[in-house]
DNA sequence: TTGCGTGCAAAGGTTTTGCATGGCA
DNA sequence: TGCCATGCAAAACCTTTGCACGCAA
């Protein structure tokens, strides 16, 4: 729905290159600031914002809100849909933090669960289970 | 794990019963700040903040984040503790922003499924299934 | 050459913090 | 009286926007 990249540009090029090197990760848009600016070729932050929105439109990344005043997280997809994820969830521990990746046929349950006997239709990638993960359990 | 009220003050009394005539909706510290103000009896925007983060870590309030430089949205969840909504599911509708409340025992499987398999101890109050909502599918 | 992409700087809006004052117990 | 709670103002924070310059086609 917003501006479609025209040009091929360096920036755009890279910044796509980088997302490739850690998929399943959950990177900020600071984290990318820095891993260019430590690498010699860094990039304006506005612009990475652009490029980030623009992913996510593409459905290129998938873009996850824990908190205001926190920064979003970004994860790459993979060019091709989402396949990956679709039996993937996401956990963020209230206590620590830390975000983590299950990956399990449960969800897909879950889902026609939801959508059968309650007619919702459950989008996987925004949505994040909160709970406590097992280090905080261990050390309550 | 925040600070605890150890006195009872005014804000915090007529905070918590605003809070009460409006069971289910969704209000941001913005909202509550304008009720006070055009009531007569104006809080403090950080006594407001504060009570928030406080009531949130009680568990009588629960709180939304939808976007970063969005205001979170916070909805009253009842003042005894959490029974009622044990079994409820909260169901935020991407399209319209509907929130729905399923109530289904469905709810305590993911919870026993993800912590037996997991080890993830899921909190239900926190916990927003992202999705489409009925109407909104038919009208796509 | 055309106009999109870039990057700096500044604005924008929400939330948090510092600190002095006021109020509960 | 002893602390906690309050509220103002300012800071902090992430993100967006304005605008001039540069670069792809």
């Amino acid at each position: 729905m917003n501006s479609r990249p025209k040009y091929k540009t360096k920036q755009k090029e890279i910044l796509l290159e980088y997302f490739e090197t850690v998929p399943g990760q959950h990177i900020t848009a600071s984290d990318v600031c820095e891993y260019f600016k430590s690498h010699g070729s860094p990039i304006g932050q506005s612009t990475i914002y652009r490029h980030l929105e623009s992913l996510v439109n593409e459905g290129i990344l998938n873009k996850y809100v824990f908190d205001p005043n926190t920064p979003a997280c970004f994860e790459y997809m993979g060019s091709e849909s989402h396949k990956e994820c679709d039996s993937c969830f996401h956990c963020k521990c209230e206590k620590c933090g830390k975000l983590i990746h299950l990956h399990c046929d449960e969800l897909e349950e879950i889902q026609a669960h939801l959508y059968k006997e309650h007619r919702f239709k459950l989008d996987p990638l925004r949505t994040v289970f909160y709970g406590v993960c097992e280090d905080c359990m261990k050390s309550e």
